[in-house]
This record gives structure tokens, sequence and C-alpha cells, in this order.
DNA sequence: CTGAAAGCGCTTACAG
DNA sequence: CTGAAAGCGCTTACAG
């Protein structure tokens, strides 16, 4: 039961309530003798600590809260709860709890979850372009990560994949299969003028990679986001004839994208040349066909606690941004010309 | 800043910390006009109760514990996020904050989060026959309902969509629109054989009904949960030539359908008549062109979390299990024969 | 190496 | 109607 304390173990290992809170929290004061008694008596007590106690005494939470975008209706993002998941996962690992924050405005659930002390850290998902929740952290003082780059200057740590990077490998691979016209199927226009962090990043390092290769690539924009967009991708083969290799980068369109290039009759690699970048998660349970990037939630989600653990630990450190590298797979829908 | 305490109110209006705390929690036990003093204190000084202090008083954490299905590889459940973020806007709107749990384990994540007083009352997503988590919430005496329904005899509040009534409705609906051959194109097998409770209670509930009408309703089983079934729909059509209309209860498969369909040639409704199960959020993101019963997550989960306050409120009430009814929206797919 | 004691910031009977 | 005081279960200097 929960009502086991501290004091019951210490009278069960026949020490003070000191002993015992110093061997539970690890520390090496205590003779190992005693720490073992100690020990063995929390286990048969069944003691498990008082979270709410240990907070009051030492104003940590070992809690971090994850900051998710806001709920915009008819925008179905396939990687957040991906990256939900994930950055649960990494928390727990790390040591700490996930509490999860879905409010519209993120910047009033900061200050709330900061004045009531509720978290030691957030997690701000999807950052854009002068996101207000970047001045609320600084200015409530509370230790935080991007997840997705931040502006340079936003004082703020932060952890995304290496979009950029990505790019330029996907964008080069065609080039040295000798391609030269090539399509990028990217995010509603919205989102690129809205300044969506990893679909700028991506296109801008795609065409700055392209022009070094002198290879004409044009940027199509999915007219929504979901999977209404096969219309879209099936105008978009039909206006370029030329083009003899394909980029995507939007989940959403990814989906349909099996069956539309079916219907269209379009064989690949024979006719086009496809390319994709898809979180890994939806490559297994999609089993998505196509040479790309796969992107590994996990491993961007650990790498962003870290980052947040090492902030939360020293507040004061230099601002850390952290590009995770995400590797090529090839999987054949990449011909040479 | 978090500084400020109760005490800094109480000093700042002239009264004792009782005496704000009184206020503050909303006891009509002070003076209208020493209450308007204190909330003028507060307010000045920025104040925000400390939460630690707080649970540790009350014995009471204001936050639920949200424990998310097993993060299965390759099972990518487009409602899931839905939910998180359905439940998450449920609770803070009764008041809680939101703890995700996310571990392989959910019995020891339960055990953990209740010895450590996180959590006061647990959500259990997804839960199947035979859940462990059943058990383990009932001997821990943690307030919990399942999201999804239990067995009857679980001993634990249960909300859900009344998927047998959309069954039902979905069933009546063809018949009386004269469809005698009807294939109910569901999830992979192993989710019936597991028992995950919405797929098994929609599938009877439509035999059933189809019994009652004299209707004939083949179960095709989706070889996989992605989108990859789209091959398995084709096939399942060719298979059964007869079926003059056909209920989709399966996310995944809905995701390809419309191209799939038009990929086959087939016309909707002249030549096959479809329904689909289908959470709004998705409808509304891929713009399911299918007469059907959308979901409202928003709705069960505000069920959910309101059924769980009660139980938290009153932990010895009657088990109590609760099904949300969810319109049937004609969208024209379904023709009279 | 261990224990007595103060303190974290609240809430809540209890007196008055 | 308001305040003094105990108590929630920990942690952590500080003495010894």
């Amino acid at each position: 039961m929960g009502k086991v304390t501290i004091k019951d173990v210490a009278q069960e290992a026949g020490v003070s309530k000191a002993t015992v809170s110093y061997v539970l929290s690890g520390s090496d004061l205590i003779a190992e003798k005693t720490a073992q008694k100690v020990r063995a008596a929390a286990a048969k007590l069944g003691y498990s600590v008082n979270h709410a106690a240990r907070m009051l005494a030492t104003d940590r939470t070992n809690t971090i809260g994850v900051f998710a975008p806001p709920h915009r209706a008819g925008y179905f993002s396939l990687s957040l709860g991906g990256y939900l998941y994930s950055l649960s996962d990494a928390a727990r690992e790390a040591g700490y709890d996930t509490m999860l924050f879905t409010d519209g405005n993120g910047v009033e659930a900061l200050r709330k979850a900061v004045g009531t002390k509720r978290i030691d850290g957030a997690v701000l998902m999807e950052v854009s372009e002068g996101d207000e929740r970047l001045e609320a952290v600084r200015r409530l003082g509370l230790p935080s990560v991007t997840l997705g780059m931040s502006e340079p200057d936003s004082g703020v740590d932060a952890v995304d994949t290496d979009f950029e990077s990505a790019a330029r490998v996907l964008v080069r691979n065609l080039a040295s299969h000798g391609h030269r016209d090539v399509l990028l199927v990217g995010w509603p226009e919205w989102m690129y003028a809205k300044g969506v962090n990893y679909a700028v990043r991506f296109r801008e390092a795609a065409e700055a990679e392209a022009r070094r290769h002198g290879m004409a690539l044009t940027v199509v924009c999915a007219r929504n986001e979901a999977l209404g967009s096969a219309r879209e991708l099936s105008a978009a083969l039909h206006e370029h004839p030329d083009a003899t290799a394909m980029i995507v980068h939007n989940d959403a369109v990814m989906m349909g994208m099996n069956q539309t290039l079916r219907e269209l009759g379009v064989d690949v690699p024979g006719d086009l040349s496809v390319e994709v970048v898809v979180p890994d998660q939806m490559g297994v349970g999609m089993r998505v066909p196509y040479t790309g990037v796969d992107i590994d939630l996990d491993a961007v989600a650990e790498r962003a606690v870290d980052v947040l653990k090492r902030r939360i630990a020293r507040p004061d450190r230099p601002v850390v941004r952290e590009l995770v590298q995400q590797p090529l797979a090839d999987l054949g829908s990449v011909r040479s010309l």
C-alpha cells in the first residue's frame, strides 16, 4: 500500500529517517551494512517514496512537460503520436515522468506549469518562426528544448533531425544517378509561409544542393495536408513530364502514393525514380518501398531529452543546437540514367 | 516568479496563511471583504499555489494518468494521437493535469505511479480481454476508467463509443436500401483473436443484425494493419463479386480506399455501396466521402474523464459502463437497389 | 558513519 | 469570521 512511509522503514531497519533517506537516494555516506538493512526493510514493507513530499523538499519535480503542437482540425500529423511515445519513453529512461500539455495557448500552459511548479523542463514540439513559447520559457527561466530548430538566436536548446543533410544526401544521390530534372513534393504552401521549420530547412537545402549539381528542382506544394493530395500528385506529374525523379517530403502524400503511382501507370523506378523522407515507424507500418531517409523518432527524442536533462542540471551552459543524422536506406527506387 | 508563497500573500493582505488558503481554495467561510483583499494581494504578487505542497497536504494530485497502449512497431493507430489530445483537453477542462505513460508493462507503470502517489486516477486505453491492468487497478485501489469496454464483471468503469449500436445502424441502413450481400472489411485476424474489444463488439453486432435482416455478411480480415491492405481489399472484391455493399471498420484500410476503388474501376455507389466507421478527425483531414458513423473522439474522451472524476470523488459508487452514441452521417455512398 | 531537527509550502481541524 | 498550530513525508545541513 501507499501508506508506508520513510518512518516505517526507519523503524523496521532500526535506523533514523535521515539514514533511510540517504540510502534510498543512493548516497554512499552510509555503511554498506546499514544500507542493506534499510533496503531490506524498504523491500519488505513495499516502500515507495512519496513524490509530492520529495518535490516539496527538493524543489525538483522529476517531470518534464511535453508541449504538443496545437490541435489543428484536419491536420493529421502522422509523426505526432510517434513522437509522443518516443518522448515519453526517452523521458522515463532518463528518470523523468512526462506531463502532456495540449492547450491551444502554449504560453499560458507554460506559465501555469511553471507557476505551480509542475515540471523541471519542457519539450516544445513543432516550433515555428516567432514561436511565442520561446520568449515565454526564457522569461520563465524554464529549461527547455525545442523539437525542431528554432532560430539560432532563440537562446533555447534545439534538437531535430538534420533535414538539411537529409536533403543534400537525397539530391546528391539523384545527381549521381544522372537525374537532372527533379520534383520535390513538399508541404502545403502555408507551412512554408508560416516558416514551419523542418519544411523550410529541407526545401532550402535541397534547392541549394540542386543548384550545385546543375539540377532543375521544382517544388510542388501539396494543396492540403491529407490524402486527397494524390490528385495533386498526379497533376504535378502531368505538368512536369520531363521529371525523371521525385523526392517526397510529406507524410500524408506518402500514404496514398503507392496506389496513386500504380493508378497512373507509373513504374518505379522504370518511369520515375522516387525518394522519400519518412518517419521510421511509418515506414515499417506502411511498408514504404522507396529509397530514402528514415527518420528515427526514438533517436531524436532521446537526444532531445538528454539535452533537456543537461540543461536542467546546468541552466547556464551554452545553448546547444543538435542535429541528428539519419541514414539513407536504399530500397532500389532510384535508377541510373 | 515562483518564489512567492502563501505567506507573502498573507503578509501583503494583512491576514493569516490560513485565511489565504481558504480564500484561494474557494471556501466561502471568509468574509467577502477579506477575500477581496486576499485576491488582490495574490494577483499583485503573481502568486500560484505550489502544487507539490498542496499534494502533500491534501493527498490529492489533481493529475490523471493516461496509460497508452503498448507501442507496437508497425501498428500505426490513427486514432491514438487524437485520443491523447482529446483526453488531455478533457482532463484540463475537468481541472486535471495529464501524465502520459507509455511503458510496455502497463501494470508496472501503474504500480509505480500509485506507489509514488503521482496520480489520482487512470485512463486505460485500448483494453482487451484479460487485460492485466484491470486486476492491477483493482488491487491498487486506483480509480480508473477504460477507454473501450472491459468485460462486464471487470469491476472497472468503462466508456467507449457504442460500436454495437453503430454496427446495427450501418447494417440496418444497408438492409433498408435493399442490400442482401455485404462485405465487412475489418481488422487483422489477430485483433479478433486477442479480443481487442471494439473490433469484436462491432463485428458481432453487425453479424447479429445481418442475420436479423436475412443479410449475408462476409467478414474480410485485413491481413495487416497498414495501407498495404489495399491489395486485400481488391482481392476481397474479386472473391465476392455478388456483394453490393461494403462496411469498412478499419482506419488503415480507409486511408487508401478512395484510390484503391478508383484504381479498380469501382464506382461508388453505382457499383458498390460503401459505409465506414471513422474517427471524426480523420474524416475531416482526409475528406472521407462515405456515408458512415463518425466517431467523435472529444465526446468519448470527455465522458471518460467525467466518469473518472466521479469515481475519484466516490470510490465506492456502482460501476459505470457508458456507451457514447455516434450519429450516422449520410454522404450518399449508399444506393437503393 | 548516523541521528535530531529544521524546513519545503500548503491544508485543516480547532479555538477563539 | 479569522488565526495559531499541527501535520503531510520527504531532504539536508549540522552535530556528534
